[in-house]
DNA sequence: ATTGGAATAAAGATATCATCTTTATGATCG
DNA sequence: CGATCATAAAGATGATATCTTTATTCCAAT
């Protein structure tokens, strides 16, 4: 297997003092290498033992390393023959968690992940309705179907819904704004949802069919105002929620 | 034989992270914990010998699952006596980090940043302007007169802008915005600055002191609208440059 | 085309030494 | 007597070496 040039040990810059461990320095060069375009997606980084024989460590430094790497979304592992480190492609869910994850440590509310929520789905539906494609409107039409035929299915109504979303977030073809969104679904997107009756359901599923045809009909400004009402009711109902849910257990918060 | 549906590689279903090892299952365990609040930032987690017993594993196992768990910013680890690992409080700068390397692999273009940049600012500068407290106004107003005296030093007057643009989501109160601000600012400011000439930094600091003040008079609306044009700008420079960099050196990309 | 086995590589375990930090002890000095 | 600084011990990660187990891929034989 051809190794990449940037992995050759030749070319690796000795750091002569120790700044942090050893494995924290593999970590580093590599990204650094991954920035300098040196390594790009697919490229194979090497064996568990390839790695420890070239930076002249033992196997468990870089094992750390590539855990490190792995946690990162930099490398994907595969065990067995021809198995090894390459480098990975961008994988959204991984960084989905890790945001989620933030956000829990960090303590915010519901109110301020709403609000963040809002400002990026008006921008992805108002670039929706520049950049979408017939594809994308056939799959928001799709997921639109699918929402109606589950609108008695609380469980099945909620992930058509939550798809659809993130279907009009793809149409912006911009893939920051899908890759936050993902993100921030991960944390605020309920698996239940309690306040949901067919009335609202059916409420929702008119906007969104109402958005869908604005993203049709490129009408951007449109687009962005519709959903800008539709993620702030959303975003009230969820404050509601919560707040009913801390009512109850006042031992909570 | 004809093969049973379910049995197909094709249609099985595949998990494209590993979730049998032992480390991930821990990973996952004290995630869910951290959800749970069964965990707090701060909490004691244990030492390696300590969670390699009460998991029955061994250490290397244990220091896998830390090792990814500390790149993900859960957890904090320290040695020396008393030390091992503990409940992080929320690390955005890892997470900052996280994004740019999901990005850089996603390959996502200067503009789709700037376009996401835009929306969240916006909302930053609006929420801003309702939210913010007298230290928030003394902050921007310092940031400003920094960066003021730093006009005719471009690294110095760069970063000062930087940190204005961040003290403005910051005086929003709404730490989500604050999160992927410092991500895509991670990505999308250039350590260089080529193209910024004195005239540019005076129009900057020109929009700078009136954002400021539209905030302290808590104008959202015009805030909001100040940014938008102020981010349109940046982001104009910004994708002019990275086309200059492409043309100048046609074996790239 | 299927199957079976060899090769390969990660996953995991155990033992050991090195290094870093905190803490407690103790000696020295004012 | 009390305060301060030096030092040693303890506890924890950092790192190395060597081993067994398990999962995956590759390839050859049928």
């Amino acid at each position: 297997m051809r190794l990449h040039p940037a992995m050759k040990s030749s070319e690796r810059k000795v750091i002569p003092f120790r700044t942090a461990t050893m494995s924290t320095q593999i970590v580093a060069q590599v990204r650094e290498a991954l920035f300098a375009k040196e390594l790009r997606p697919g490229d194979f980084l090497g064996t568990e033992k390839e790695l420890a024989e070239r930076f002249a460590v033992s196997r468990i430094v870089a094992r750390d390393a590539l855990r490190t790497l792995e946690a990162q979304g930099v490398v994907e592992i595969k065990v067995g023959s021809g198995g090894g480190a390459r480098v990975a492609q961008g994988n959204a869910r991984l960084f989905a968690e890790a945001l989620a994850v933030q956000l829990d440590l960090a303590g915010v509310s519901v109110g301020e992940i709403m609000d963040a929520q809002r400002a990026i789905e008006c921008r992805a539906a108002e670039l929706a309705a520049v950049n979408s494609t017939a594809e994308d409107h056939a799959r928001l039409r799709e997921l639109i179907a699918q929402a109606e035929r589950r609108i008695n299915d609380v469980g099945g109504f909620t992930r058509a819904s939550r798809e659809f979303h993130l279907a009009v977030a793809e149409a912006s073809h911009n893939r920051v704004l899908v890759v936050q969104l993902i993100s921030l679904q991960h944390v605020s997107w309920p698996a239940h949802n309690p306040t949901l009756t067919p009335s609202v359901a059916r409420r929702v599923l008119d906007a969104h069919k109402e958005l869908a045809s604005l993203i049709e009909l490129r009408d951007g400004a449109g687009a962005r105002r519709l959903m800008d009402e539709h993620v702030k009711m959303i975003g009230a109902r969820r404050v509601a929620e919560h707040r009913d849910k801390r009512g109850e257990n006042p031992a909570c918060c």
